[in-house]
DNA sequence: ATGAGTGAACTATGTTGATAGTGCACTAAT
DNA sequence: ATTAGTGCACTATCAACATAGTTCACTCAT
């Protein structure tokens, strides 16, 4: 499979970047196996070596347990993952923030743009 | 002066979205002369070849017009300056509703984030 | 006319990311 | 014990980015 990855940007970060979304998402459970080194790199359509500067970087932020021999695993420490849940957010609101307030755009803007964009975006609490 | 630049994408590109951030906000005026390619590469502390690449980016978008012997101004098209404002806006807004959405989040979870950082944030509307 | 300042073009070097390929050490199932 | 599957560790090559340095062509003020 041939992915979609940008020039910009390195592509381990890249993954790096959408193993922690699928994580945090619930796509991917706590202590679940996460694809060998060489299944990823044919998945995704990368080399096996770049898979494993992503295996490494997830073990070193500590969403991801390395078993040499077994494979690496989703860690199964939840309480770790709520944490990266709400780091996320955070970061993602306050990047955000800060590019609107860099653009000059006042709150009003970006309220109004928020609410346009979001027709068919993002689920209701379910309640 | 040593500048804060991210490893993780080229300087160049870093360089081109902070321009243009500070075009569409306004501290760089349509039609105003930009720094020398020379004075620039001092003032952010890069080589002038770099910054040599971020005009012709500027240029190849439209938001810079160069004229040799006399330097790199900032376009004095508004319509265009007004049109890369309402890009950027989308472009950021779209893509952020998209991580938010990526990483299971609820409009709930995403507003009351919002609202919880921007308490020292985003300016007004003058009214 | 001259010279300072400008962007443009070129060569060369070092670093990093991504690739290809090979081999090794460990684990689990057989 | 053997084997398949795993992560890990290397070497080597290529392209992109950033740097350093030089030269050229153009514009403008003097």
């Amino acid at each position: 499979m041939a992915e979609d990855f940008t020039s910009s940007q390195p592509i381990y970060l890249q993954l790096v970047e959408r193993l922690c979304k699928q994580i945090v998402r619930g796509d991917l459970s706590p202590g679940e196996k996460m694809p060998s080194l060489r299944d990823m790199a044919i998945q995704v359509g990368v080399n096996p070596n770049t898979v494993q500067r992503v295996y490494t970087e997830l073990e070193r932020i500590a969403v991801a347990e390395t078993r040499r021999g077994q494979g690496t695993f989703v860690t199964s420490d939840e309480s770790r993952l709520l944490r990266l849940r709400e780091e996320l957010m955070v970061s993602y609101v306050t990047a955000f923030l800060n590019d609107m307030r860099e653009m000059g755009f006042t709150l009003q803007e970006v309220m109004r743009s928020l609410k346009e964009h979001q027709a068919q975006g993002l689920p209701n609490d379910e309640r």
